[in-house]
DNA sequence: TACACTTCCATCTCATCCGG
DNA sequence: CCGGATGAGATGGAAGTGTA
């Protein structure tokens, strides 16, 4: 019977020289370790009573006790030590005194230096040689150099004794347990953490010369109890140190002991080389054989791939636009508690929340992108992607259209993308994606220099990858990306890709360009590229222009602004069908800028917080009712809210009272604002911002529909493209004459309202919206300036 | 003998960076 | 603006150890 224990090293040893070891010795390899062990050779001694810190002293008192009581036992203690210097020792391997601790070291050298120790291949050796159970007494620090993982090959039960954090972090494994060890557990056990975990191992043993034949870990092993009736390790009656392992396995010298150190400097900039022992390769085997992933366990009630109605895949608009989200984590609590700001998962991740397509009846955009550098950011996400395919981590149906692309903005400053075609093909063609786009690098001001090359590049990926794509005869279409600096480059790029035997072509690098621009390239492109051929538009959904980039000869646009509006900036927050309103500011006071306020005196946490609640009780309050006008004593406290936390800004009084008078959230008939009410008009933490960003998203989709229907003239919240210069926006003739009907459109729909309700004040507000402003200025006339303000303000591409 | 210091680990807070 | 990851620094904990 084999018991495995692996406890650490501490700083408390029972020699301490002058001349003692040092990292920087064990840095400078084998040769001078050796050398210097020559000198310290009256102090070598074997490593179960070198240390006499608090953890090890009382964990030998334990281990003693029990071999003391079964001299003739056939249980073999195997006890390993992590050591700063040595790496993983067995008990009896013989060493010298040494000054090194993983304790404080940064997360980045730990990983190093225990990699150089070859700490976590050999301990991961040792975990996969069967035992009948083990005992990991390891602090935050040097678990981590262990660098334990879903990977882990778990040989027989384990218990780790750690603190609540890295417990959080162990591997999801059936033979895996913990008992967490903190200032709780160091009072009820009458032991300082230093010494904590040696304290309640040394008990386990203790108990164990009694029990060993019964005893057993399981989830159900009440290891408190047995702790608690079991006597202080300082209390068995035993001689310290006398402890021998009991079959050991081959007693090695300490010139073997120091094998691990490098051997020389220049290895210690790599990892050590890896030996090829047949125990050291034993973990790769057997962990392909059994694949414990860790998953964190999956809500079955989110988890769910939405159904696509009916005629879904037919709708008229598909035939002239299709628009493409692209995918950045925007998901949601479909549980999410506002009363409290609880989140029903504890902390959102994708195991417990929605995507927008999850809670609208049909989803709000007609395809998803997502990018390779956004899919494999994370290593969860990547592993559950690779996993699942990309339909089903997204949850929608198989022929909902996925399209991938490589994400060409995270690279841009590099001088190659880093990734291969052949790669990028297995990869589209591994996850299941709908449309797979090449290999781009971005062609913007920064690069200039480098615009032939990598103009070239990107022709050149095309070219290889359509050929390879049907050497291989691959499942899904290719999309050749082609970037450009004018319309010009565009074109003869284009005129390439045709050649070579796309039936689609994407035209990237366009998001800075204004609509104008991207007409004038999109127009060029048409001009080589035949009918039959479609073209995308990679992150330009201008919603000015999207008849015209149909009319012009796109088939598909791309972009996430509307959604990101939703919390970016800090007036066109919320879109309806009349237009961008803001989103009404109430920040929890755990967010940076509340609790910077508190910091700085300039006002008291309770104050802030009574602020808080009275905004949030003012909105809720005012939503339930009818009034048409929100009291001045509400307009008060959410100014005075909003001032504190984002200063000073424009006519945020108006802006809010214009939110509230007009009431979005009621009027709205998607789905999340029905479920939601005012909470989606607040700004507010994820749950409230990225809630309102899928209802714009929503919006912008139906408009978007209703306008390439025909059903709709024109997009009724901006001026018709091409879109005026800025500065000139507000003088222009168009743009004069859309701003008439625009305000009266509002004005005709805030008197239908106002005919409803009673007050006298909300009507004759509305009779003044649409007279024209005067020269001195007025309250009213800031109002309406505010209603052309957010009539009239361009979405700017944020992606 | 009384008291302060040491030991080491876990945890908390605060700040910063990152990328969208 | 948000969440998360990471890092630095302070704090709490209790026994053991050193010191006056």
């Amino acid at each position: 019977m084999r018991i495995l224990i692996v406890t650490s090293c501490t700083g408390k040893k029972t020699f301490s020289p002058e001349n003692a070891l040092t990292t920087e010795d064990f840095d400078k390899g084998q040769a001078h370790v050796t050398r210097q062990e020559k000198a310290l050779k009256e102090y070598i001694t074997p490593a179960y009573s070198m240390y006499t810190g608090q953890q090890h002293l009382r964990l030998m008192r334990g281990l003693t006790y029990f071999q003391q009581q079964h001299p003739q036992s056939d249980v073999q203690l195997d006890l390993q030590i992590v050591s700063a210097g040595y790496g993983l020792l067995s008990a009896e391997q013989e060493i010298a005194p040494y000054e090194s601790t993983f304790q404080g070291l940064k997360r980045k050298e730990i990983l190093r230096r225990g990699q150089q120790l070859s700490i976590p291949e050999d301990l991961h050796t040792q975990l996969s040689t069967p035992y009948s159970f083990a005992i990991i007494l390891l602090g935050d620090d040097y678990l981590k150099s262990c660098q334990i993982d879903d990977e882990t090959i778990f040989a027989g039960p384990t218990l780790f004794f750690v603190g609540a954090a890295s417990a959080r972090k162990l591997p999801n494994h059936p033979n895996v347990h913990h008992f967490v060890t903190s200032n709780a557990e160091a009072k009820t056990y009458n032991c300082g953490l230093v010494g904590l975990k040696g304290e309640l191992a040394g008990r386990l043993f203790t108990h164990l010369v009694e029990h060993i034949k019964d005893f057993q870990l399981t989830q159900s092993t009440d290891l408190a109890a047995i702790f608690s009736a079991t006597p202080k390790t300082s209390e068995l009656d035993i001689e310290p140190f006398d402890f021998t392992p009991i079959t050991p396995p081959k007693k090695k010298s300490a010139k073997k002991a120091t094998k691990k150190v490098p051997t020389d400097k220049t290895s210690t900039k790599k990892t050590p080389k890896k030996k090829k022992s047949p125990k050291a390769s034993t973990p790769k085997k057997t962990s392909k054989e059994t694949p414990k992933k860790r998953i964190k366990r999956v809500n079955p009630e989110v988890d769910k791939i939405i159904e696509l109605p009916k005629g879904w895949m037919q709708k008229p608009h598909r035939d002239r636009l299709i628009y493409f989200i692209p995918d950045w984590d925007d998901q949601v609590d479909p549980d999410y508690d506002f009363e409290h700001d609880i989140h029903s998962g504890g902390t959102g991740d994708w195991s417990n929340q929605v995507y927008a397509h999850q809670m609208y009846p049909e989803p709000n955009y007609d395809g998803i992108l997502i990018s390779r550098v956004v899919a494999e950011k994370s290593k969860r996400k990547k592993e559950r992607i690779n996993q699942m395919g990309v339909h089903r981590y997204l949850r929608v149906p198989r022929e909902f259209p996925v399209m991938g692309d490589c994400g060409a903005f995270d690279y841009i400053k590099e001088e190659l993308p880093p990734f291969t075609t052949e790669e990028l093909l297995d990869y589209y063609t591994r996850l299941d994606f709908d449309y797979g786009v090449s290999i781009d690098h971005l062609i913007v001001a920064q690069t200039e220099e480098k615009k032939r090359f990598r103009y070239e590049l990107t022709i050149q990926n095309a070219a290889e990858f359509i050929s390879e794509h049907k050497k291989q005869k691959l499942p899904w279409t290719p999309i050749g990306a082609v970037q450009g600096w004018d319309p010009a480059s565009y074109r003869d790029a284009a005129k390439q890709y045709v050649d070579m035997g796309y039936d689609y072509i994407a035209l990237g690098g366009l998001v800075r360009t204004t609509t104008k621009g991207v007409l004038e390239i999109l127009s060029e492109v048409r001009t080589v590229v035949p009918d039959d051929v479609k073209v995308h538009l990679f992150g330009v959904a201008r919603p000015q222009a999207l008849t015209r980039f149909s009319d012009d000869g796109a088939n598909s646009v791309d972009s996430a602004s509307v959604l990101r509006k939703a919390w970016l900036g800090s007036n066109l927050n919320y879109l309806t069908q009349e237009g961008w309103f803001s989103a009404i500011r109430v920040p929890q006071v755990t967010s940076f800028r509340a609790k910077r306020l508190v910091k700085d005196g300039v006002i008291s946490l309770d104050k802030l917080q009574t602020l808080e609640r009275g905004c949030l009780r003012g909105l809720r309050d005012y939503a339930a009712s009818n009034d048409d006008t929100p009291s001045e004593a509400l307009l008060d406290l959410l100014v005075e809210y909003d001032t504190l936390i984002a200063g000073e800004r424009a006519k945020t009084r108006q802006k809010i009272e214009r939110t509230l008078i007009h009431r979005p959230w009621q009027s709205c008939p998607c789905a999340i604002c029905k479920d939601a009410g005012i909470e989606v008009a607040i700004f507010r933490g994820n749950n409230r911002n990225r809630r309102r960003g899928f209802h714009n998203t929503y919006v912008f989709h139906q408009i978007m529909q209703q306008v390439l229907n025909g059903e709709l003239e024109e997009i009724p919240f901006l001026p018709p493209p091409p879109p005026p210069k800025e500065d000139t926006a507000n003088t222009s003739e168009n743009t004069k004459k859309a701003e008439k009907k625009k305000t009266k459109k509002v004005s005709k729909r805030a008197t239908q309202k106002a005919t409803k309700s009673t007050s006298k004040k909300k009507t004759k507000k509305d009779k003044d919206l649409p007279s024209k402003p005067k020269k001195k200025k007025t309250k009213k006339d800031d109002a309406v300036e505010l209603v052309q303000m957010a009539l009239f303000t361009p979405p700017q591409d944020t992606d």
